[in-house]
DNA sequence: GTTCTTAATGACCAATTGGTCACATTGTGG
DNA sequence: CCACAATGTGACCAATTGGTCATTAAGAAC
């Protein structure tokens, strides 16, 4: 077993790897996108520090398989990253958002369950945790585009219900941002308590989100217009 | 270097270990809480694979020496778990939340400022993530001291203000509970920003909290008041 | 059928890494 | 000052683990 110990001048004769037994060959694009499809579910249960034996096991196929498709754990790695977060925004999610023919609560209902509808599932959600432990980008980046497209729209929306300013014309003070990132806050931590802690759901989830969302705005989104926020006075 | 790959029949003659220069010589107990100490701060960081030579070096002693004093790896983040959660509790913190003497939306803010003190740091917060993706037990027992001391008791203190019947009478609904929860995630939700995903907090940290607590006590907490969570219709 | 490209394999490599152990050293009590 | 218990060390061990490579064989092209 542990052939590393053993005598050092082996002859080294032929080798003999080779494919044996009937075993499916695939074109490249084939096989690395299953690959890729099982290195998520499989990263996102074992975090990045999983075993590429371990996942060659569950594909069915020699871990050297996996080498010859990417050149090294983190290049799998950074597939991964990109199936899981690339083009898993919706823009048409925005513009629900802004649509006002519809009341704001209704469009902030609407949005969350579109939005938690695509993210919340296993992979996405302790991914997105192991790689900000781990001190990747993607996080800070993601943000980034949830604070241009979701919070900050919000945040345009709550002052037209205010009847105070658009942005453009006065900035958007922190703690109105911060105001929209309590209720975002708010419901991914519902997807924190179940796939990172474990423990199950609310069973009336979207019931939770509309509540959330109602809250949000006779709580939170109150104290912009009753000006306990003040905004203007920076 | 590599001396696994070395010949197997080595003489195997006179190990010569051995201390060497004036190193300091602890007592077991003194060393063990050094050791404890660092080892919080090195998995915090690292994550508990986290390599157990990398901690020895960054305490000053060889890692051999760690084994001395712990049984295993298992046994040092045993012991590390223990640092962290236990006795971090605060049995006035309760009392704190039940004072009637005090309007709940102090009682609230006092509590939440004081607690996020306790917790609010690197080493509780990353580690408590950690453990969750790890799957250990302590998530779920520290969730379930929350649910115990902190959520059921402000639900009983929302049925107070709703002029609600008390708990005892009427069992509180997943519904209510989910509104503390809301409030609580909400909250924590700053700590991962912070800690997991590497972003700042909000400059006025308090006043988030505050805001936080008025906003809960003004939307979600008033559903309950106007009957749009409808309690005891279960 | 023969050729040739290339998917796939198994043996091997070497750095890591949790853990053990014989021995060296320190300082304290008699 | 000497014995001795206990702290600390460096070498070693063996399982892991990311990665390489010569060899094999499937199947498309001719």
């Amino acid at each position: 077993m542990n052939s590393a110990t053993g005598r050092r001048a082996a002859p080294r004769t032929k080798r003999d790897g080779g494919a044996h037994a009937l075993r499916p060959r695939l074109p490249t694009e084939t096989r690395q996108r299953i690959i890729v499809a099982e290195a998520v579910r499989f990263f996102a249960e074992a975090g990045f520090e999983g075993q590429t034996r371990v996942l060659a096991k569950r594909l069915g196929i020699t871990h050297s398989l996996l080498y010859r498709h990417f050149a090294g754990k983190d290049d799998l790695i950074e597939r991964v990253y990109r199936e899981v977060y690339l083009g898993r925004w919706r823009p048409e999610w925005e513009r629900l958002l802004s649509d006002r023919s519809r009341p704001l609560e209704a469009r902030l209902k609407s949005f969350y369950r579109a939005y938690t509808d695509a993210i919340f599932n296993l992979e996405w959600v302790r991914i997105f945790i192991f790689a900000g432990l781990k001190g990747v980008d993607i996080n800070t980046r993601y943000l980034a585009l949830i604070e241009r497209h979701v919070l900050r729209p919000v945040c345009r929306e709550l002052r037209v219900e205010a009847g105070l300013p658009d942005p453009d014309e006065l900035p958007v003070a922190p703690e109105e941002l911060e105001l929209a990132w309590g209720l975002h806050g708010r419901i991914f931590s519902l997807a924190i308590r179940k796939w990172v802690y474990g423990v199950p759901m609310p069973r009336q989830f979207v019931a939770t989100i509309d509540t959330s969302v109602h809250a949000f705005l006779h709580g939170a989104a109150r104290s912009l217009a009753s000006g306990a926020i003040a905004i203007g006075r920076r």
